[in-house]
DNA sequence: TAGGCCATCTGGTCCT
DNA sequence: AGGACCAGATGGCCTA
């Protein structure tokens, strides 16, 4: 009998030489149930911390099968013939490498995009929705001002909607309203401002 | 301790 | 067929 968890947890726990095993078998463990790498199917949560059987995982022949768990999720969901990617351990891992360097690419943007907003006297660093959000608040102002809108008027109705967002029920975000009343002192104040 | 934010894994879908 | 993109699930970390 063999208990699976996470690879994370095997990674922060220090026993060692705990019998709770990764939540992805090795290969051996595979071809000890039968299943070849080429019919690789990684769908082991449902298991984590159960004890792992042929039987609940649905192995009975050669080729791993959707486990229950999948099927319950497919369940209610009007769902047209799907194409099943058999997917091998190494084209597993490579799409989550894949994934890995996509997410990468998207964070080195958004700090891009947090160096160009406005913050001035907000210390903590912006999460990814509050520079989304500034960024939108901060490209209409500046609209504003290219469509000759007097920087007053601009940060009149850039603090109107910088108001409504922070009067917003759904908007948990505790912004310092500082930062577009800055950003607007900033422009009247300072000829050198690249904004 | 609950909630927010984030990283990571994963499978489905779209596109080349 | 395979890569890119996406959304759901999950767990860790941090803060109020």
């Amino acid at each position: 009998m063999i208990t699976y968890q996470r690879d994370r947890d095997i990674s922060s726990s220090s026993n060692s030489s705990s019998s709770i095993l990764s939540i992805r078998p090795s290969f051996s463990d595979y071809t000890f149930c039968g299943v070849n790498e080429a019919n690789y199917y990684p769908s082991f949560y449902p298991f984590v911390g159960q004890t792992w059987t042929p039987t609940n995982f649905n192995l009975t022949s050669t080729i791993a099968q959707p486990c229950e768990y999948d099927n319950m999720l497919s369940a209610g969901k009007q769902t047209k013939a799907k194409r099943r990617r058999v997917a091998s351990v190494a084209q597993r891992r490579a799409a989550n490498v894949r994934e890995r360097k996509r997410m990468y690419n998207l964070n080195e943007a958004f700090d891009q995009l947090r160096e160009i907003v406005p913050i001035f006297a907000y210390e903590k660093k912006l999460s990814r929705i509050e520079t989304l959000r500034l960024a939108i608040m901060y490209i209409a102002f500046m609209t504003q001002i290219i469509n000759g809108k007097t920087v007053d008027t601009a940060s009149l109705s850039a603090k109107k909607a910088l108001e409504e967002w922070l009067n917003d029920p759904q908007n948990s975000l505790a912004v310092d309203q500082r930062l577009f009343m800055e950003t607007s002192y900033s422009l009247d104040t300072d000829s050198s401002c690249s904004l």
